[in-house]
DNA sequence: GACTTATATGAATAAGTGTTCATATAATAA
DNA sequence: TTATTATATGAACACTTATTCATATAAGTC
């Protein structure tokens, strides 16, 4: 881990328009309940997605639709396995943000 | 800090709908650029509304629109002092989230 | 009181978003 | 090839949202 002593960086100062459409599009993201529901499902485990589907109780659509929001931003992967296509998270800092929410919602 | 393991806790099961809502609150509240300039200059420090328009080019009923957006999650509070109405952060934990987002922004 | 300054608010509007439905694509099995 | 299964996609729709404009409220000054 990183213990330097926090200066006047960047993120201090305004914010230049790419760092601001980065940030606003990551907390869009992590802003609608299904697809927090399919990112902390994806959490604790790979999955393909009929499986989604299934658990959350989701039509396939509409988890392929948000699956290909997901994909653009490159919030997760995927590989294929037969006629399956299975999803895994591939963004551990936007992740991380999503668990600390959770925690905090869940704590205070 | 707390360094206790991380066992199985409630983050890792199905969200219950309050924790879904609040969490995906939160998210929305920081998925627009506005509120994302507006709470990453009263990180600064505490603003009038009238000096948050100036700094950041925004019309005065844009930024009284916004602020009311967040200090109804409690986002931020504020005080009056004669006519003006001075903002500062009111979460912590959000505002954590905020410059954690902009600091993988700009350095990833 | 009247006037000014600072902020808040409601209505209207334009743009964005999430879901559904129907259909397309892709891999596999027979 | 045809049929089946899994996933992706486009269009339509209802719903939400951010901004603007006009106006209201509230505190301070004269």
């Amino acid at each position: 881990m990183d213990n330097e002593r926090h200066d006047i960086t960047k993120e201090d100062m305004d914010l230049d328009e790419e760092t601001l459409f980065i940030v606003s599009q990551t907390f869009k993201a992590l802003g609608d309940p299904t697809r927090i529901r399919i990112l902390n499902l994806l959490a604790e485990k790979e999955c393909a997605v009929s499986e989604i589907s299934d658990k959350l109780h989701l039509s396939q659509s509409t988890v392929s639709h948000q699956l290909r929001f997901l994909k653009n931003l490159r919030l997760v992967k995927f590989r294929r396995s037969g006629t399956s296509i299975f999803y895994s998270p591939d963004d551990q800092h936007v992740m991380a943000l999503l668990h600390q929410a959770i925690h905090h919602a869940c704590h205070d």
